[in-house]
RNA sequence: GUGGACGUAGUUCAGUUGGUAGAGCACCUGUUUGUGGCACAGGUUGUCGCGGGUUCGAGCCCCGUCGUCCACCCCA
């Protein structure tokens, strides 16, 4: 027997079901919002990524799944859905039209992590990408419509939120920070260390409790923003507190790609283990130049299905279509044309094998049909059907025409 | 990449100090040649993850391997 890879899995039954249901009900929210569906390739060249994600990041350095193809190319399976949008993007110079454009997208992304609690191999998210709106009006109601699609999906959710700074204002707080860290460095742990050289900013979110605690007094961001970031993330509380949201400022909430500023978020679920993010976004307003297009701002966000799919509460199950059984062999083939017909407006599950009057209600029930229609001896002389409303529990006899 | 737990029927699991497997659910049949969900009775289903070792004998003990789960880490 073969079995899926390693963190790959299928999806059938009720989950796959389950999925569908998440897919559709972002989708049709984000089209409210004015978002229109893209769908970009799952292999992108591996440049793509180290020049978006950042070489730094865990991602790019250590988990994409990344290979020569035929045509000697560095190709990776991406590893998050922003780059190859933002990549399209810049690729059909939507980077020169004067409108705001906005996407949403969903499938399947691709890391090399150890499988655990809500984390895969291959996994799939949920994004949207809004480019050309500076305002953090476009933040705000990024973080108003994903709490829309938890609450239509019935999940509960905590937000985090924070400041990551512009080009203007961070490079004097990392130096700033790396001052502090340097000093402090004989007692950071070793992750820590390294990570003061190459990206001083995640020492704020490492889980090391002797490093935390030696953080308490660490330069915050959120303390010296540049009067514009300032502003903007003032507004944002202000908007969220006006719309009713409750969030809190985690001024250690570091996004692990490179590309974010400004605005960063998290939504945070205490329900589903240790993999508890089930949301992340924020503004990435250079990423579009970075990636050889016109400076364009820009804001987005990613929901790991994954992550949610237990905690999604489905819509009830109702009875649906029509159950078609014969009770003799000569009436089997009887069903094929009714089914054809009643195929155009419903479902319908034609049972092969003539049996016995019970067994086929039980196997109505069991797939949940509306109705029960079958063919016994007396209905196939008189060229009748029996039909049962297994419902409403109505039943009657009406010639094969009639119904 | 690190650590821990676990791999037995379709599924969830039990299996005593080592003596060649069992239950619930599911499925099929019947009670009921025409009234579903219920009940009762009967029945089908196993490379005990894989490979080696110890032993008269291994589901059980030992080694290896693969896989799953959980945590670290990472992150959606």
């Amino acid at each position: 027997m073969i079995n899926p890879l390693r963190g790959m899995k299928d999806l059938t039954f009720e989950e796959s079901h389950r999925f569908n249901f998440i897919v559709e009900t972002a989708s049709t929210i984000a089209k409210r919002y004015g978002y229109g569906y893209i769908e970009t390739p799952i292999l992108e060249e591996t440049a793509l990524f180290k020049r978006s994600v950042g070489d730094s990041s865990d991602i790019v350095s250590k988990e994409m799944y990344q290979f020569e193809d035929k045509g000697g190319n560095d190709v990776c399976m991406r590893p998050e859905g922003t780059a190859g949008v933002v990549r399209s993007f810049v690729h059909a110079k939507l980077d020169r039209q004067p409108m705001k454009q906005k996407f949403y997208y969903y499938g399947p992304m691709f890391r090399y992590e150890r499988p655990q609690k809500g984390r895969l191999r291959e996994f799939h998210q949920f994004g949207c990408e809004s480019f050309g709106e500076a305002s953090v009006y476009e933040d705000f109601t990024i973080i108003i419509m994903i709490s829309q699609i938890f609450e239509a999906l019935g999940i509960g959710f905590d937000l985090q939120i924070n400041s990551l700074g512009c080009p203007t204002c961070m490079p004097p707080y990392k130096q700033n920070l790396v001052g502090f860290l340097t000093e402090i460095k004989e007692e950071l742990c070793e992750d820590c260390n390294r990570r003061i050289g190459t990206n001083p900013i995640r020492v704020l979110d490492c889980k090391n409790k002797t490093c935390q605690s030696l953080l308490v007094n660490s330069p915050k961001l959120i303390n010296n923003l540049c009067d514009e970031c300032d502003t903007d993330f003032k507004k944002l509380t202000q908007l969220l507190d006006n719309a009713g949201i409750s969030y809190e400022v985690d001024t250690n909430l570091v996004r692990g790609l490179d590309y974010y500023s400004k605005t960063a978020f998290e939504f945070v679920s205490n329900d589903i283990g240790s993999q508890s993010a089930i949301a992340g976004g924020g503004r990435y307003d250079k990423l579009v130049e970075f990636l050889d297009g016109k400076p364009t701002p820009a804001v987005g966000f990613a929901i790991g299905i994954e992550r949610i799919m237990e905690l999604v509460k489905m819509p009830e199950a109702t009875r649906e279509g029509i159950y078609l059984g014969a009770m003799t062999e000569d009436a089997v083939e009887k069903l094929f044309a009714i089914a054809t017909q009643k195929r155009k407006e419903t479902k319908v599950t034609v049972e092969y094998n003539a049996k016995g009057f019970k067994s086929h209600m039980k196997g109505a029930d069991k797939v949940n049909a509306r109705y029960a229609v079958l063919i016994g001896e007396d209905e196939l002389k008189n060229g009748t059907v029996w039909v049962k409303d297994l419902e409403s529990k109505e039943e009657k006899t009406i010639t094969v025409e009639a119904f």
